[in-house]
DNA sequence: AGCACGCCGACT
DNA sequence: GTCGGCGTGCTC
């Protein structure tokens, strides 16, 4: 192995003060402690890092003052190969850097694979010691005769091959017909063999075989590019990204795309193996421990390969990387929310930048920011117009609730009834689409008037019927459906209110009794399993109506789906959320997407109180570019993103009056820098989440302003108390 | 972020 | 008398 052999650049002879970044939360300004080293290394080597009583991963960053006298504890290798690039190294600095971050907890999302300090659990395999006479029946002389001549096999192995038992195989090891011996998982079967990858465009139409080209040209050309694959639903974009997929594999180098919502996305699976004849290496918070080690090592060893994976996975060290794509590019989900607060897909963007390789940012529906970017130049705008098997796109059309109001305690009015009816009589499909999970959001009494709150946060509880329970879907609270009011006593008065998809599920089955249902929603569908079934269903016309949130609007498509009923597409709009308008325009038109094909092109009815909006108005006359150039002027006015800058500044603890002491402290200690708007502080809109209550400030800017400089240099002149928190959200998307 | 140390309430 | 709550302080 070359990474055995000394190399003359670079490397740190042993027994060197050097200092070292531990994947922690150190608050240090460079996240550094100072470490002695047992072995020769090089900058960017991952170490095994003692620190106080644990022990954590490393990254060597460079050398130390040689500052006597103070006792450095030891550093050691635990593998040669496990060496971040001086790209990334660059990648994880940046990211740190850009969102305020510690480098120590960027590093950990880099480097925090379970045990990444051990090897591999072994397991045992058993190969052949006797010659098969050796053997005094029958059954074990077959045994042995199946298994000569092979490489150690695992019992689980060896059961399937000859149906023997596993006290047959220990009582045969104890006999000396076999021997026991560890080995390896074998993790090389999803591998590609970059000599048989073919390019496929002789499939594609010419307008995706030119975009694809174009692709594959630049992932050849192992320079930074960024490309904006605009398309409609149908339009292939993923047969396109797939060519400078398969560039990069043949190039021997590894391809990440980054998918939102890949616990789902088995179909994606599938039309991987089908195009590459592999699977793709899968990445997400569900995987085991084994399976997560795995890609970790094989992406730090440059292992050529596809990683499907979710946001995270923009983190794997990858030593050779050839092209990044972003799939659902305008996904709120690569905004991750908790812990380093990061959207992958700025980041992505970066990485590829710092990289060297081009970046593919796909979607129906782009996000403003990224058509912005394009009309800039930062991107290349590519966009695909025809829809496959010239499929139209659906016709939609408003329901004015204002006049034909569903009936009371019923959420679907008569001209929706109506049409549902229709597709009913003609054996064809209907989607109702409402972005509620469980029964009812809100429930009251009906003697005190009191709503049902969570105990943990400012949220209404909401009732799952078919649990039997409320939820928070904050805090994951959940307590038994009370039959006493929690704050008057009175009993068998609590009336749950407003509609979720269990309680239109319960309007469909007494309206259309004959008909079968299926709810797609997370609270159903908790496996890819699950969900794979439920798309089997639908597909095999065992389902009339199905009744689903968001989770139904990404990327499946059904052709015997003809109609979909929006049950309230003013859900969103309302809110004081800067992009409301944008997410609403976004999941709708990928609702309607989900309708329709060639000889029977779908309809869409949206059930509305506000006919007259803008984005329903634009919707329904498919007017895209209308909507966009409205956002974008209203963007503009605003000075909000992407043409102004914006920072949250948080902060949160168990004692609200406390919180707002310090931060008026904060208001007295900001020193007015030009172009930055303070606004605040102000309760979060969720003022109290898992217990703790939260004071938002936020900050405003001009574009070219360093936001993170002036944060810093704000927050350095005030000291905050231990019980207090205080976090900062750069390039919020989220504003609870 | 962990993981300690440290100082005040209900249990073998 | 101890077990254990989580407040604050450190990690080369």
């Amino acid at each position: 192995m070359s990474s055995h052999a000394p190399q003359a650049v670079g490397i740190i002879p042993e027994n060197t003060p050097i200092r070292v970044v531990p994947a922690t939360a150190l608050p240090h300004l460079d996240g550094a402690l100072s470490y002695r080293c047992d072995t020769p290394l090089h900058i960017g080597q991952l170490v095994a890092t003692p620190l106080g009583k644990r022990q954590v991963v490393g990254l060597v960053i460079g050398l130390a003052d040689a500052s006597a006298g103070m006792t450095l504890k030891t550093v050691s290798l635990f593998h040669a190969d496990y060496r971040l690039t001086p790209d990334m190294q660059q990648f994880l600095d940046w990211v740190a850097k850009w969102y305020l971050e510690k480098p120590g907890l960027v590093l950990k999302m880099a480097s925090s694979v379970p045990s990444a300090l051990k090897d591999d659990a072994l397991s045992i395999g058993y190969h052949v010691i006797a010659s098969p006479d050796q053997a005094k029946t029958e059954r074990r002389q077959n045994i042995l005769a199946e298994l000569a001549g092979k490489l150690p096999e695992t019992l689980s192995a060896i059961r399937a091959m000859t149906g023997a038992t596993a006290s047959t195989i220990k009582a045969m090891c104890d006999d000396g017909l076999l021997a026991a011996v560890p080995i390896r998982p074998d993790h090389s079967a999803n591998q590609p063999d970059h000599m048989t990858i073919q390019d496929r465009l002789k499939s594609l139409t010419d307008e995706q075989s030119d975009a694809a080209k174009t692709l594959a040209k630049a992932v050849t050309a192992k320079q930074y590019s960024a490309f904006l694959l605009d398309g409609v639903t149908g339009s292939g974009k993923t047969e396109v990204y797939f060519e400078a997929v398969a560039a990069a594999l043949k190039a021997g180098r590894q391809a990440l795309i980054l998918l939102p919502e890949i616990a789902l996305s088995q179909a994606f699976e599938r039309r991987c193996y089908e195009r590459f004849g592999f699977r793709p290496r899968l990445w997400h918070s569900g995987l085991t421990d084994s399976r997560r080690r795995a890609v970790w090592r094989d992406a730090i060893r440059g292992v050529p390969m596809i990683v499907a994976g979710a946001r995270s996975a923009l983190f794997l060290p990858f030593k050779n990387p050839g092209v990044i794509v972003v799939d659902e590019e305008h996904e709120l989900s690569f905004r991750q929310q908790d812990g380093v607060r990061y959207h992958a897909r700025d980041m992505a963007v970066l990485r590829a930048h710092l990289s060297h390789i081009p970046i593919i940012l796909s979607s129906a529906t782009p996000s403003l920011e990224s058509l912005v970017n394009a009309e800039q130049g930062k991107y290349h705008h590519i966009r695909l117009m025809s829809r496959y098997g010239a499929a139209g796109m659906p016709d939609m059309a408003l329901i004015d609730l204002s006049k034909t109001p569903a009936e009371r305690r019923r959420w679907l009015s008569p001209p929706l009834v109506d049409a549902i009816s229709k597709a009913l009589e003609q054996k064809e499909q209907a989607l109702l689409f409402l972005n509620r999970r469980g029964y009812a959001p809100m429930s009251l009494c009906l003697s005190c008037r009191e709503r049902i709150v969570c105990p943990n946060c400012s949220t209404w509880l909401v009732t799952h019927k078919s649990a039997g329970e409320l939820r928070c879907h904050h805090c994951g609270h959940n307590s038994q459906f009370p039959s006493i009011c929690p704050s008057c006593k009175t009993e068998g008065m609590i009336m749950p209110c407003g509609p979720g998809v269990e309680r239109l599920a319960e309007e469909v089955s007494i309206r259309f009794p004959e008909a079968r249902q299926g709810i797609f929603s997370s609270d159903v569908i908790t496996t890819p399993a699950l969900a794979e079934q439920f798309f089997n269903a639908v597909h095999n016309d065992e389902i009339d109506i199905i009744i689903g949130t968001q989770m139904v609007a990404k990327g499946h498509h059904f052709p015997d789906l003809t109609l979909v009923g929006v049950v309230d597409a003013d859900l969103g709009l309302g809110g004081a959320d800067l992009r409301g308008g944008e997410l609403s325009w976004q999941l709708l038109t990928q609702v309607a997407g989900r309708a329709g094909r060639a000889e029977r092109p779908g309809k869409v009815l949206l059930q509305t109180a506000m006919p007259e909006s803008m984005v329903l108005q634009s919707l329904i006359h498919d007017d895209r570019d209308g909507f966009i150039a409205a956002e974008k002027a209203a963007r503009k006015d605003a000075a909000m993103p992407p043409y102004g800058r914006l920072a949250a500044v948080i902060l949160s603890g168990r004692d609200e009056a406390r919180l707002m002491l310090i931060a008026r402290q904060m208001v007295d200690h900001w020193p007015n820098f030009d172009g930055v708007t303070l606004l605040g502080p102000a309760p979060a809109p969720l003022r109290l989440l898992r217990r703790n209550y939260r004071v938002r400030f936020l900050l405003k800017s001009e574009r070219d302003v360093n936001l993170q400089r002036v944060i810093t240099s704000w927050l350095a002149a005030i000291a905050i108390p231990s019980a207090v928190s205080c976090q900062v959200d750069i390039d919020p998307v989220s504003f609870f």
